[in-house]
DNA sequence: CTGTTAGCGCGTTCAT
DNA sequence: ATGAACGCGCTAACAG
């Protein structure tokens, strides 16, 4: 037994010496059978240890236990994966990382993903969109557990066919129109417009203006749902000429209002798209000496810090977007632990905040 | 030979059934052995063409890819990281994500891991020191081929130990001084808080006051000493009460600002350790029915989008946040590839903005 | 140009 | 309670 024992580490030997010698040249880690060699125990033993199971003597433990503190041993993430199958990373695709509505919902999805022991492998995809095969290669496959994809841009198809695949993921705010099957989070867009829509009608306001995202994209179309409706019900007859689109950024913003403050017959109101639309709205305001709120009211769309930074501060709908991110991970945990499902969308309430950009009607 | 080859299969089959039936099961992803039993060539051959390798038969390499592609197969990035010793992955410690600040070096700094093919492992440590150590520890064993740590809570012993451990990391505005041999990436903030008084000076300011973060941080401690080496370039005496430390936040400014204003002889002009601090200041002088800047010039440090958003929009020193990520990644994919450098150590030039939150001093 | 062989570090039977 | 042996999916020598 014990000759057999010291064959084996003489065989062992020379190749241990290497490894020990580009360990010191290359600084790299300690592996499992270091700690083991060192406790005089197999690797199997280290292993139970490390995964705290119960079929291990007290004292083989502790020996074990201290070999690893002393070694500083750390068990390779990768190794692990591939025997186990499972990384504890998770891609988040996002278009940008900046705008405060993007690292909005990455703060609460990273947040939620801590706490389930799990990290996030971030992936901006910088709005654009090739192929879907770098959609796969972006999630990278084999690498990440599942993901949480922010605004795709890729038709449910597509998406679909990464479900196919078996792949786990959860999309935030789709963009498009998703199969049923498609996890996803969003925001409840139509409500939010008629809250902010009833807002404005309460405030004695009827010739009111929208400026909206993209055609097609579902926050898009169900605001503008929203807005209708709302005018509607209150016998207002919708005018095209207060309906303008826009990029999502400040000067889309003022560009779109100004084009509406410049109308023969201009708004005295504005439902903006989002924060930065009502911020530009503010700037196209003021550039033509239109005072905010007194001759005209502007309600935006997010509810970011700039909201309470702008002057006058910003009435607006607030979508809750950490929040987002953290109820898309639930979702997404959900998945991977192959729980059952009571519902695969949940859509968040969206609420009115009250600031100061919004006021009564010019009389 | 064949019969062997058949042997062998056989024996396989059952297992290779096995499989198959949990592929279907758990929707699990095709394997390279998959891809070369299907092309009727070796799992090394298939190797070479996901690789690119030049020795490969066109024939070969074209149905190869055709059945890759038609499979959907993607390589396990776990078992390559396994094999070939590296993740494509980078650790990326920040407190928070949120923040401007952070969200525009975060924003740089995936852009330029991009770039390289390789990925970011957001870490937010939430400033828990403890936090940030294990963190660390998880990431640089096995997980991560290096990281970013963004004003790292952790000594410089702390760090010298990852150091000696073989770790590579950069350090991206570091909060305590660091031994010379760790890789770092800061803004010149004595620099910038010289042209920021330069500024005030040239407007005529003789009273003006500063805002700093806490003691012993480089940052705090570098502007200071910019600060007062203006004023005693200009001739002018310290004074004690014109220096208060404050939080990170709108709040904490407005506060800070708020005690300078209330003094016997305030100031007419605050420089701000950031622009969250001026806005605070705007704040706080509105409140009091100070007018900005008429009766009281501000200046901000940071230049993040809420410096123009804003009223007045902010006179501020730029600190290029999304560059300093990008740079950190450079000095990182250089100490990963063993390059030889010139300096460790980037310092990246600050520049004064001016916008409307400063003028001519009161006469 | 291609196949064979040998690990990468770890979890996991199956013996003992 | 512990160890030997195998496999996870892939890359990289080394033959031929």
């Amino acid at each position: 037994m014990v000759t057999t024992f010291l064959s084996v580490r003489t065989e062992k030997f020379p190749e241990t010496c290497f490894n020990k010698a580009m360990a010191e040249l290359a600084h790299s880690r300690v592996t499992i059978r270091e700690v083991a060699d060192e406790a005089g125990v197999s690797i199997a033993t280290v292993s139970r240890v490390l995964n705290s199971r119960d079929d291990v003597a007290p004292e083989t433990r502790e020996l074990v236990s201290r070999i690893i503190q002393e070694r500083g041993y750390i068990a390779n993430r990768s190794a692990r994966g591939l025997s186990v199958g499972r990384t504890g990373l998770v891609g988040v695709l996002v278009p940008l990382v900046y705008p405060a509505y993007f690292s909005s919902i990455l703060s609460g999805a990273t947040e939620a993903l801590q706490e389930h022991d799990l990290r996030a492998v971030l992936s901006p995809t910088g709005h654009q969109h090739d192929r879907e095969v770098t959609l796969l290669d972006r999630l990278m496959h084999g690498l990440t557990d599942g993901a949480l994809i922010v605004l795709p841009e890729e038709s449910s198809q597509e998406l679909e066919r990464l479900l196919d695949a078996g792949y786990h993921f959860v999309v935030i705010d789709p963009l498009m129109p998703l199969d049923d099957r498609i996890p996803s989070v969003s925001a409840a867009h139509t409500s939010g417009a008629d809250q902010a829509m009833k807002h404005l009608l309460g405030l004695g306001h009827r010739r009111i203006a929208i400026i909206t995202g993209p055609d097609g994209w579902v926050a898009t179309e169900d605001r503008r749902r929203g807005y209708h409706a709302a005018l509607a019900a209150a016998g207002i007859l919708p005018d095209p000429e207060l309906e303008v689109e826009s990029n999502f950024e400040i000067d889309g913003g003022e560009l779109a209002a100004g084009v509406l403050l410049d109308l023969a017959e201009p708004p005295t109101a504005i439902f903006a798209f989002n924060d930065n639309h009502a911020i530009g709205a503010i700037q196209a305001a003021r550039a033509r000496g239109i005072r905010v709120p007194e001759d005209l009211s502007i309600v935006g769309f997010d509810d970011v810090e700039h909201a309470t930074i702008v002057t006058p501060t910003l009435t607006t709908v607030r979508q809750p977007l950490a929040e987002m991110g953290r109820t898309a991970v639930s979702l997404l945990t959900r998945l991977l632990e192959r729980q059952s499902f009571e519902t695969l969308h949940v859509e968040l309430a969206t609420r009115l905040v009250v600031r100061e950009s919004s006021g009564p009607a010019p009389s």
